[in-house]
DNA sequence: CCTACCGATCGGTAGG
DNA sequence: CCTACCGATCGGTAGG
């Protein structure tokens, strides 16, 4: 019986949560259909057929793993928001900065190419999940600028979804020769949303 | 033999072209690994294996459909950003009813989900193309702007990342209840992108 | 462009 | 949580 697990790490640290962590990273950086059970399991250092004591099947896996993260965006995202709670500017920073501080989630190729693999009743639930858990609260922070008449009348849904793409694309942006840091794009970012461009 | 093709379309229409046509369609749709050879001769009439007379792979396949939609994509941008060839505003219009004029595209999962299933070489090209046919077209309009004083100084590589993730999330933030043309959604943003939030 | 076929790999099950 | 295994499906090849 081989017992010499690579990264014992803590000592009460269940099964299934270190499926969950693996899971979730993988899911996050190369998608739902390019993640096989067996990439997962040798991450956590078990069989393959032994991801089914934890979970029912690979979807219910996926759906599980991204509960769980948007659920800790929400909760990064109220405190960030919570402690900054003056003006859009200083709101729109701490926002940035918590998308900066986590590993990047890309919603826009979950919805385009991970979704579609789900049964219909999973996307309602994540599009709902997302909905409430970080869309919303975004579009709080744009709708309140709004009613405290800090920012010209415009649709709060089109702000959130505007700032949501370019938090999105700072990883992509980034790539490109001439790299800056993630601060400073979204110092930029964040100045042009509210400023314009106009001299 | 079963000769009844369902669409005959045009008399002198190449296989090779028919086998491009479907496989864009259903690599723009679905993304590179949640389609099948399969799919792509059940579509355009033939059988799996004779998809290989055509092209050598799948991946060759990819890259052959990918380098014509960016082409394509070049010679739209160019006369869109030409006949309008004055001020920045009128130029960024153009260039939005150029996207909208076509099916949306989605280059930030092509990046995060196609791109890691190819060799390396032709990821190499595929970016190389992206960035020559349509990344620096609209960076060009931005630096443009930029050296005729009609905007402050920013970078015009950031501007170009924003304005492209902002096309990018249209389809996306058009699903939503309250759902407004992709025409309304553009001319606020571009008024937001110009004008800022401010009062 | 076809038929016939192959090795590899997938998600998932049986039984312990 | 394991071993052993299965049916389905994948990209690709041989030979015409």
């Amino acid at each position: 019986m081989p017992d010499d697990r690579s990264s014992p790490k803590e000592v009460s640290y269940s099964g299934r949560n270190r499926v969950l962590d693996e899971a979730e990273r993988l899911f996050r950086t190369r998608g739902y259909n390019a993640v096989t059970m067996r990439d997962i399991a040798c991450e956590v250092g078990i069989r393959q057929a032994s991801l089914y004591y934890h979970f029912s099947s690979k979807e219910q896996l996926f759906v599980a793993v991204t509960e769980r993260l948007f659920e800790r965006h929400r909760i990064g995202l109220q405190q960030a928001i919570d402690q900054d709670c003056d003006d859009l500017r200083s709101q729109l920073h701490a926002t940035a900065a918590w998308f900066l501080s986590q590993p990047p989630i890309y919603f826009l190729s979950m919805v385009h190419t991970d979704m579609p693999c789900l049964s219909e009743e999973n996307v309602t639930r994540l599009s709902n999940a997302f909905e409430k858990s970080i869309f919303e609260l975004i579009r709080q922070i744009f709708a309140q600028a709004q009613e405290r008449g800090e920012i010209r009348n415009t649709r709060p849904q089109l702000l959130a979804g505007l700032f949501l793409s370019v938090m999105e694309s700072i990883p992509f942006v980034n790539t490109r020769p001439g790299a800056v840091s993630g601060e400073m794009i979204v110092n930029e970012m964040i100045s042009v949303l509210l400023d314009g461009l106009k001299l």
